[in-house]
DNA sequence: AACCTGACTTCGG
DNA sequence: TCCGAAGCCAGGT
């Protein structure tokens, strides 16, 4: 009953997941998307992050695709955040994958 | 109101 | 293992 909530949750639950990422680690969208309470949002992960990226100051950076690459194409800031990700010691192998067994974020 | 887009994910061939 | 199509959520036109 009550539908109080016009708002939508899950962009600030997606947020708050996404700001508790800790530095030198990543996430994927499907990831995130879980955490928040709908596995299936992967998309609107993506949405959130062009919307609160900069008002949240959110470390979209860390947020990368299930395979392990970064979605971002050349020139639409995917140096940026690659560069971004080696500053924090995260190490990309050929073809700009990152291995997630080993830099994948797992919260408890 | 209908269709399209977006830094995705998953399934089938 | 790689490629193509379908599914998902919300906003913009």
């Amino acid at each position: 009953m009550a539908q109080s909530d016009k708002q939508s949750p899950l962009r600030a639950k997606i947020i708050q997941t996404i700001k508790k990422i800790p530095r030198g680690k990543v996430a994927t969208y499907g990831q995130i998307a879980k955490l928040a309470g709908n596995p299936r949002a992967a998309r609107l992960v993506v949405w959130t992050l062009n919307n609160a990226s900069e008002n949240e100051k959110l470390p979209w950076h860390r947020v990368i695709n299930g395979k392990g690459t970064i979605s971002l194409r050349p020139g639409q800031g995917y140096e940026l955040q690659r560069k971004m990700l080696e500053d924090e010691g995260v190490l990309f192998g050929m073809g700009g994958v990152i291995e997630l067994k080993n830099f994948q974020w797992r919260p408890r």
